[in-house]
DNA sequence: CATGCTTCTGTGAGCGTTCACAGTAGAGAA
DNA sequence: TTCTCTACTGTGAACGCTCACAGAAGCATG
């Protein structure tokens, strides 16, 4: 890239410019811009009078430069990209941590590592310093972008427990087995004993948190499990739809089913429009998220609210602080059960 | 063994180790990097095993200390938030900028505007030069961003025309009054001719074209158009839904409906469904956009498709275009329709 | 042989910060 | 007075890179 001269823009003002018109040193402008500390009020006053005169902005750059900080943060997501498409908790999910970041200042680059080429140049790019640390969004355990960072040195916190980093990695999660234990008990309070489940991915916490909550509801109300009852999906739409198709057909009797996603959620709502079945009269249908899937939903569907926003705002918290030198950490954040429509 | 957490990274390897085990100077080692012109090809050799032996990553912060360029650019978007939840858009033109970018090795900054102070701390943050452009998302016309950011000279391109700013900034757009030409040609070839509209915000330039077209395409079949078949909505899926009850209790005998986004038709559908209309049986739904919307949509929505990905891939060539010195550019794409269940 | 031209290489300066260190002024203690 | 301590300030040296420039080597031309 060959960037020639752009035109309007003027040299911006540094921190000489700043130190010229207060009358003071680079060195004292410099530490009111770090805190002010061991700073006489006058010069603070003078400082921060010819910085507002001059609009100067501190050029990172040159503070990265020395620092050895770049003060920025990335964004990991190393799902495949029709599931960033489709799924809307990705999106509240960045949202979340941009604003979480920029209270602090702090920048948010945003990576998506689909194939194994990007994967490579961003876990290059990573590592190289370019970013203090790293939001990653993967729930899959095969991923190896946490490991080889978190042998890179690079602080990290994964949204999600991953697989097979015991406690070395900091991650943020919601309750998955709690969840799924609220959908369960409150499908069993509406009468319902024949509850199928559509599971997530298995090769990931979440998806066998969320099954181990419906059985052990299930074995507590003393209720047998039945492995005609229980399918599997990928949280994408398709997946629920094709899994309620073949609960359908596994064990046409049943009279609830627990989702593991909304997206997934809907459809098995059109798998079961399309047998017939009626929602919730026939069968009553649980989803999990709380994503924007849910209202867009007809019915409208009951669901486990994971708390996006305590998510992001803790995985940003959990961040800076391991930057900051402390050790990595877990926080398992509670759901709520979110009564609508669908059952 | 608990390993530190900050403490295990290492001090990265500089161009002058580079330039040390490749036993030439700093200078050869940076030609090598910006493009290898003038440098023999057993210099480059002994550089490229040099830098791959290291692991040599250049540090962006002390390059960009000197070119005055950060090679990093910002996507801005400054709808209210809950557009970003709820719209899939967004999720693809952002994951098209992002992709685009990397192609050029250029990492993207996520910059949400949503209040007043956010968009200030933004724009200081830009026109200090800290991004070498931004794509910029708002199709509103009162935005002042975009203003502010050409008088600063930054290089910068919307999604969507803006209004107001006339040929001083660059955007990328679909052709939406032919998009919406030929929806309401669809339309008419299926033998409705009592066809109302739920508009985008009149405010902007794609609400404005998308009713251009219908009325276009109306007037040209000989029919005249009917204030009461007319209602606008601003993209949200809450708009839609009040904007279809408008209609019906304005125009009770429409046989169609054009709605200017998919998201819109969605409530469109949900306000058509309550009212007992069938789609498309009693009234045909056409949508805009073919986002993941039209296909969640029961029934799936014929839409027009606007071409995100071109789009992305537009704005990202035509800012690096201007970076590089170009003029500002306007680029229309065209769209498609999309033919589904609702009509 | 000198001259010019092209291709290649090394060197010093400097980008805008922070940091360590040295130094100053004033207050209080000996 | 002199010394010590604290609060504050200025200065040079980096950080890792690019850029301009000077110079070397090779080759053709006069």
């Amino acid at each position: 890239m060959t960037m020639s001269n752009t035109g309007g823009r003027r040299r911006p003002p540094t921190i000489h410019d700043v130190a010229r018109e207060a009358g003071v040193s680079r060195g004292t402008v410099s530490r009111v811009l770090n805190g002010g500390h061991y700073v006489s009020p006058t010069a603070q006053e003078a400082v921060n009078a010819a910085i507002r005169k001059t609009g100067y902005v501190v050029n990172r750059h040159a503070r990265s430069l020395i620092t050895g900080r770049s003060d920025s943060i990335g964004f990991l997501l190393t799902e495949p990209q029709e599931r960033f498409f489709e799924d809307p908790n990705f999106n509240v999910l960045l949202r979340g941590c941009t604003q979480a970041l920029a209270a602090h200042d702090i920048p948010l680059l945003l990576m998506l590592a689909g194939t194994e080429d990007e994967r490579r140049r961003i876990t290059r790019y990573i590592t190289a310093g370019h970013v203090d640390g790293v939001l990653l969004v993967s729930s899959h355990s095969g991923d190896p972008v946490a490991e080889e960072l978190r042998e890179a040195g690079v602080p990290l916190v994964a949204c999600g427990k991953p697989i097979g980093l015991g406690s070395k990695v900091s991650y943020v999660a919601a309750d998955d087995r709690d969840g799924a234990r609220d959908m369960v008990r409150h499908l069993l309070s509406l009468g319902r004993r024949r509850i199928g489940v559509v599971t997530g991915p298995l090769d990931t916490p979440g998806g066998v948190e969320r099954l181990a909550g419906y059985k052990e509801v299930l074995a507590e109300a003393g209720i047998e499990t039945d492995d005609r009852l229980v399918v599997s999906g990928d949280y994408s739409r398709a997946s629920g739809e094709a899994g309620a198709e073949r609960l359908l057909a596994q064990a046409p009797d049943l009279d609830a089913v627990f989702v593991a996603s909304d997206l997934m959620a809907q459809g098995v709502l059109t798998a079961l429009e399309r047998a017939g079945r009626r929602v919730p009269q026939d069968v009553a249908v649980g989803g999990f998220d709380d994503s924007s899937a849910a209202l867009a939903a007809r019915p409208q569907l009951t669901t486990i609210r994971q708390p996006y926003d305590r998510i992001s705002a803790e995985m940003v918290r959990v961040l800076l602080a391991q930057i900051g030198g402390e050790d990595p950490a877990a926080v398992i954040l509670p759901t709520e059960l979110v009564k609508r429509e669908s059952t």
